[in-house]
RNA sequence: CGGGGCGUAGCGCAGCCUGGUAGCGCAUCUGCUUUGGGAGCAGAGGGCCGGAGGUUCAAAUCCUCUCGCCCCGACCA
């Protein structure tokens, strides 16, 4: 592709919204437009990689059976109704009706509509097993989009769902996906950190993200220094930590605590550790007031209570509501409930006595409350939130550390909560009428290009790894208006497309700083330049982009000693379908 | 949805406090010179100052409302 005739342009300033660095590259060298806020024009450079991305994810989907579909973006709200997301779902849903009124959502997933087909479709056992999937456009009123392409309200998403006649099987074949995913990630330049997560509103009964490990990711992840585990924060969980209660239960005593109304002031006034504390959480649950009580020290993983609760909506209860139900905030005390406020005890609660806790009046708290002498409570749950340096689940002596990671993709063992919902059923050998078990499988493509980026880029630009680069070469001419400089990188040109290399050819009237900068910025792996220069010492500069090593091609050797260098830049993880590839679907 | 910030030329910004001809840099176009790390000179084009009301002789500037964008939080496969 000539420079001169392409459809982009780099920007000199940084833009002044880009916040990440993926976002700020992606804006300045001409790869994304942004029309509204998280929706994106995907200009040539970025329609390139995408598709190189594609053909990677259809490498390794094609090599564990997957078969390729396209289903519709708009749907009728009828299937969502059957399934029950359309009511359980927020207004990232983005509903509307069509002109003859009926009500309609543009896909924000495809599981309804995608087990609508396999009840169309599966006949019998033997149509059993298979797997679909599809690269498809998915909308999302996001409340908040963020980030670039990391987080938007309309993007590219890999999908596939797997149908099986039991769990079993389902678990037969989910280890596949996961090492397809792993291919997918690795081969795209990025190590992914797999993580057990939670389900969210996709339902089933375990899922596993696979994340891209940055800092400046929207996501805490726990990860054990000694063992494999590593889960999302929002489901991580830690061992029982070893603890000494006091000796004796002592009895309550009602202490002054004016003004101290947080967790750190009661326990520095009263001058005990938080650990000694009972903390009080108030939560709003789809409207009814829900006391949480943790040790002082936890904080509260929402995202485990709203499971436990088995509500959609949870936030932090309004002072309103608190004192409707007769409770002092800052000073709210867990014994004498009203009957009609739900309790949620944190079993952080077992390790420990006399704790500290609100008396349930202003400027008082109780010392030496017991568990279960002052307060009985039926279940302990687990709702804490993991911490740095808690001790890790799975091992004896590891500690979890935290780091942060972008999600790239979800994989679940959705069971049978669709098929359920829509009666997806086979008949098995003995003629017995039998549930489909389900799977299914996200990657974000754009959300992948991006992270790409987070972590291959210098100061300069991107560094794309050659696998996904928009380019393979970039060839650059200082002519400056000589003619046999132009010629002989038009002639360059030539043979580097006839040897199949993809070039970007910057043939434009421009002074070789630009130039220069611009290949920085767009990042091809590969850095050719013709000058008289590179002439005068016998051919053409070759020049890495991430290794920034530079060598002398002799005009001779033409593009065979060109595709040598490329080869040599990196070594491509070319492990298509590898390590199970054998039994698996089809 | 709460909190904060910002909307002035394609991009980055100044001007606003203290009302009085809308500016700067980059980019674009023309001409000449220049060509190994964002060139020089000369010239040119480009604006409903986000929008709507209001105050005023006069509004980019002051007031009210509104829309949009960004950030933090809530939310989120």
């Amino acid at each position: 592709m000539r420079m001169s005739e392409l459809f982009c342009h780099t920007y000199r300033e940084e833009p002044s919204e880009a916040q990440t660095e993926s976002h700020k590259y992606l804006l300045k060298a001409g790869f994304i437009q942004p029309l509204a806020a998280g929706i994106y024009t995907y200009l040539p450079f970025a329609v390139r990689v995408m598709a190189k991305i594609q053909a990677i994810i259809r490498e390794e989907m094609n090599a564990i059976g997957g078969q390729e579909i396209l289903m519709p973006v708009m749907q009728p709200a009828e299937l969502w109704m059957e399934t029950g997301r359309y009511q359980n779902i927020g207004s990232e849903l983005v509903r509307f009706k069509d002109r003859a009124g009926r009500q309609m959502v543009l896909a924000m997933t495809h599981e309804e509509v995608v087990t609508d087909l396999a009840r169309r479709m599966i006949m019998g056992h033997r149509g059993l097993p298979f797997m679909t999937y599809q690269i498809q456009v998915k909308i999302r009123d996001e409340p908040r989009s963020r980030g670039g392409l990391i987080r938007v309200r309309e993007f590219h998403m890999k999908d596939a769902y797997s149908f099986h006649r039991d769990a079993a099987d389902l678990d037969r074949y989910y280890p596949h996906v996961y090492q397809a995913y792993t291919n997918i990630f690795q081969r795209c330049g990025i190590e992914p950190l797999v993580v057990e997560a939670d389900p969210g509103m996709m339902g089933g009964s375990g899922s596993h993200e696979f994340m891209c490990v940055i800092d400046s990711g929207e996501d805490t992840l726990v990860k054990c220094n000694r063992c494999g585990y590593a889960a999302n924060i929002e489901n991580a969980f830690i061992r029982v930590p070893e603890f000494e209660p006091d000796p004796e239960e002592l009895p309550i005593e009602e202490v002054a605590t004016p003004g101290r109304e947080s967790i750190a002031d009661v326990a520095a006034f009263l001058s005990v550790p938080e650990s000694k504390t009972l903390k009080a959480v108030f939560y709003n649950a789809d409207g009814s007031l829900v006391f949480v009580a943790i040790r002082g020290d936890f904080e509260v993983n929402e995202t485990k209570l709203m499971n436990i609760l088995g509500v959609k909506s949870l936030e932090l209860a309004e002072p309103e509501l608190l004192s409707r139900h007769g409770m002092v905030a800052g000073y709210a005390s867990p014994l004498d409930l009203p009957a009609d406020v739900r309790i949620v005890a944190d079993r952080s609660l077992e390790w420990g006595n006399n704790f500290v806790a609100g008396a349930n009046k202003p400027d008082y708290h109780l010392r030496n409350i017991n568990i279960p002498r002052d307060l009985q409570v039926a279940r302990f749950e687990d709702i804490l939130t993991a911490r740095e340096g808690a001790g890790c689940p799975r091992c004896d002596r590891g500690i979890l550390k935290l780091v942060r990671g972008i999600e790239l993709g979800h994989i679940f063992k959705l069971g049978t909560k669709y098929t359920d919902a829509m009666d997806v059923t086979y008949l098995d050998e003995d003629r017995r009428r039998q549930r489909v078990v389900m799977g299914c499988y996200g990657i974000g493509v754009g959300r992948l290009m991006s992270a790409v980026v987070e972590v291959n880029h210098d100061e300069n630009g991107i560094c794309w790894p050659r696998s996904v680069a928009p380019f393979e070469a970039h060839l650059v001419s200082l002519s400056g208006g000589n003619r046999e400089i132009d010629d002989s990188a038009d002639a360059l040109y030539g043979e580097l497309r006839a040897a199949g290399i993809e070039t970007l050819y910057d043939d434009r009237d421009e002074s070789p700083g630009v130039k220069f900068n611009d290949a920085d910025l767009i990042g091809c792996p590969l850095r050719i330049t013709v000058s008289t220069r590179s002439l005068r010492q016998g051919g053409y500069e070759m020049k890495g982009r991430r290794s920034k090593s530079v060598e002398i091609a002799s005009r001779e050797q033409g593009a065979g000693v060109i595709q040598a260098y490329l080869d040599s830049l990196e070594i491509l993880t070319d492990n298509v379908g590898s390590v199970l590839k054998h039994d698996t679907l089809g």
